[in-house]
DNA sequence: GCGCAGGGGGTCG
DNA sequence: CGACCCCCTGCG
């Protein structure tokens, strides 16, 4: 395949450190050059901001330009998004300030199902890890400017990994939650179809909850980040921390209800709510 | 430098 | 509500 560049322009709402590294995908890394270098689904791609303009360059599996439209989602209209979710208070109009310049990424089901059930008791630079030893060993190989990136695995060679192969890649307790749930998928007790056609929140929460290793956090975690659900708000130990900081301020942080956060973050942020929770945590954790 | 404790984007029983 | 694997990080 031949590398191929694509450019972007006039784009307030792109900033790559924003979008790497608030939170929603592991499997992009930083360059000397303050460019990111990334690989999803057959593509492996590098993102560049450079005097306003955003150069995406790499190997594609088919039109560069309608590859990163689709990822980085280039049709919704963050300025809008942005102007509505910053009326509602001077919170979230400082936190997206702070990160003006964050987008949700279209990511893939299967490998977002995979890397958020490894997320669980986790920290950032180990489930990276994870996942690219995962990649490596059962992935796809592809060789750009010299070095070797490898796509991360579908279900049919993940499903060639037993229980121990997983162990062995430093899952943890993990490995029999990522088999059983592969599994799973094998014999078609569930299909990414059915997921990704699934409307009602409520019930693909459901959905998603029968997969071994996924809980409440995990599911509003694929949804947002993959199925594009952007009124739902996954609550970490961050996201209370910031709600519980800003609104509730109860002197224990750990005495807050998920039910009251949930139910404060529908009655302010409504159907943004996902949006909301990415300029919040980005901003707190940060700070 | 290196060794060691502490803890981490939650889930499950 | 406590256990859970194992790096990664930070301190001594």
């Amino acid at each position: 395949m031949k590398e191929q560049t694509y450019i972007l322009e006039n784009c307030n709402s792109f900033e790559p450190v924003h979008i790497f590294e608030c939170g929603q995908c592991f499997r992009w890394n930083k360059e000397d050059d303050e460019s990111y270098t990334g690989v999803f689904k057959n593509n492996v791609l590098n993102v560049k901001k450079e005097n306003g303009k955003i150069i995406f360059k790499g190997i594609c599996d088919g039109n560069i330009e309608e590859i990163c439209k689709d990822y980085f989602d280039l049709d919704t209209n963050y300025e809008e998004i942005k102007s509505t979710l910053s009326k509602i208070d001077k919170y979230l109009e400082t936190s997206i300030q702070y990160g003006s310049g964050i987008r949700i990424l279209n990511q893939d089901l299967w490998e977002t199902i995979i890397s958020f059930i490894i997320s669980a008791n986790n920290n950032i630079p180990r489930i990276k890890g994870i996942i690219e030893r995962i990649s490596k060993k059962y992935g796809e190989k592809i060789i750009y400017n010299e070095k070797e990136y490898y796509t991360f695995p579908n279900m049919y060679k993940l499903g060639e990994a037993s229980v121990e192969d997983l162990r062995a890649l430093g899952l943890g307790f993990r490995d029999k939650r990522i088999y059983e749930t592969t599994k799973m998928f094998l014999n078609k007790e569930i299909t990414l179809e059915e997921l990704e056609k699934e409307q009602n929140i409520d019930i693909l929460r459901e959905k998603l909850m029968t997969l071994s290793g996924v809980g409440g956090k995990v599911a509003d975690c694929i949804m947002l980040f993959s199925l594009k659900k952007f009124s739902v708000f996954p609550i970490d130990v961050w996201v209370r921390r910031v709600m519980n900081e800003l609104y509730i301020k109860e002197p224990d942080e750990n005495k807050v209800s998920k039910a009251l956060i949930q139910n404060l973050a529908k009655e302010k942020y409504k159907d943004l709510a996902g949006l909301a929770q990415q300029y919040l945590f980005y901003w707190k954790r940060d700070a």
